[in-house]
DNA sequence: CCCTTACGGAACCGACCAGTTCTGAAAGTC
DNA sequence: GACTTTCAGAACTGGTCGGTTCCGTAAGGG
């Protein structure tokens, strides 16, 4: 503990500024979102950061590396809503991905995330990482805890049922252009309290062959 | 009608081989889904059809135009399935979606349409006409015959109900790499029918305030 | 004060690619 | 056979952009 280059590995020169760090982040992001991945250029990042491009590429190697630092910075935490109701924890959860979602930022950048996704198998990992991971083991215990409540049938497909809480919302932005809002988020959620509901006593089985 | 010239304006010279038209769009359709609508290079899709440069520019005044054009030759016909069961024909509009985003061709293009759409209105109409509306009106009359049935609850949000049933496979498709498949298709149409089914009789209201 | 590293800014290079143009030949009409 | 338009192929042009390098300067440690 005496000697402080076990921690620090003795940085020799001026330091740097961590003032670039973040306008460096922040212009990359925001960039992003405005003209999408692809049309991110280098030069536009240091002309909105207010630095040299070679202040960039000491920090970033590539284009490449940048862009997963930025996407990797725009990370939010989860918790685990427990207000005691099935459908007040998912409707939480959802609301904040409505929330995040109808945002500019994000919801500018993840159309050319998708394409960018499918061809940097590495980057695709890591979005997935950050934007979904986190929801979907949120949603995922929620929807556990239901079904010992006896507010959700036992047998019902997790991954399906997470498909049908984000799957939605994710159409409408990407492709239809429908409406981000509070009805799509609750209409989800109640839809999916009815259609995986326990057996109640009355199977209506009026449908099988 | 005796002037041949008013329906055909009077072509002189060697005609265009049609052999060539087809060709050109082929090549482009299936690098777009190889490669993504960004990185379609014209030589490459010169090369491919065996088509020089100038023979696919003289059919196209440029790379947007062409792509235009080939995502527009991937039409489906869609009809309106009726079986007499709600459920049969929800599913089997269900299925032949799968089978599209399950195959190749559409399901290759898709994450780089969903970018190249957000820059592209004009495209992002195309798109959408192309690949949407046709199925979303499918299942539209299949719901609404199915609340005239009985099988539905009347005042069901169409929009929301044509959403679930198409996002979870956008979703995967696009975001979640989960399998675009058969149990999908089905689980989403049944989760649909429970979560929308008329009130029974009991309405079990034990949820409210 | 000297060393090293970082800074913003600008110039530069090299690759890539859409779009154009030129070829010599082919396929139609009159 | 004169004329026109097409063909496949190749060469060329011009702009864009990732990445590198060099500048004069600033900011830290010894």
């Amino acid at each position: 503990m005496a000697d402080e280059t076990t921690t620090t590995p003795r940085p020799l020169g001026r330091p740097r500024e961590e003032r670039a760090d973040r306008a460096i982040l922040r212009a990359a992001i925001e960039l992003m979102a405005a003209q999408g991945v692809r049309d991110l250029r280098m030069d536009d990042v240091a002309a909105r950061a207010r630095v040299g491009k070679a202040t960039i590429y000491r920090r970033y190697r590539s284009k490449d590396e940048l862009v997963t630092a930025a996407v990797s910075a725009l990370v939010s935490e989860i918790t685990v809503p427990d207000t005691g109701s099935t459908r007040a924890d998912l409707a939480a959860l959802m609301q904040g991905a409505v929330e995040v979602y109808s945002g500019s930022v994000e919801a500018g950048v993840m159309p050319s995330l998708v394409d960018a996704m499918n061809r940097d198998a590495e980057l695709a990992r890591s979005v997935r990482e950050k934007f979904l991971t986190g929801r979907r083991a949120a949603l995922r215990a929620v929807l556990e805890r239901g079904v010992e409540r006896g507010d959700l049938r036992a047998d019902l497909d997790l991954e399906l049922a997470l498909d049908v809480l984000g799957g939605p919302l994710f159409y409408r932005l990407l492709i239809t252009g429908g409406p981000i809002d509070r009805r799509l988020a609750d209409g989800v959620v109640e839809l999916l309290l009815r259609g995986f509901a326990p057996e109640s006593r009355n199977p209506t089985k009026e449908d099988a062959p």
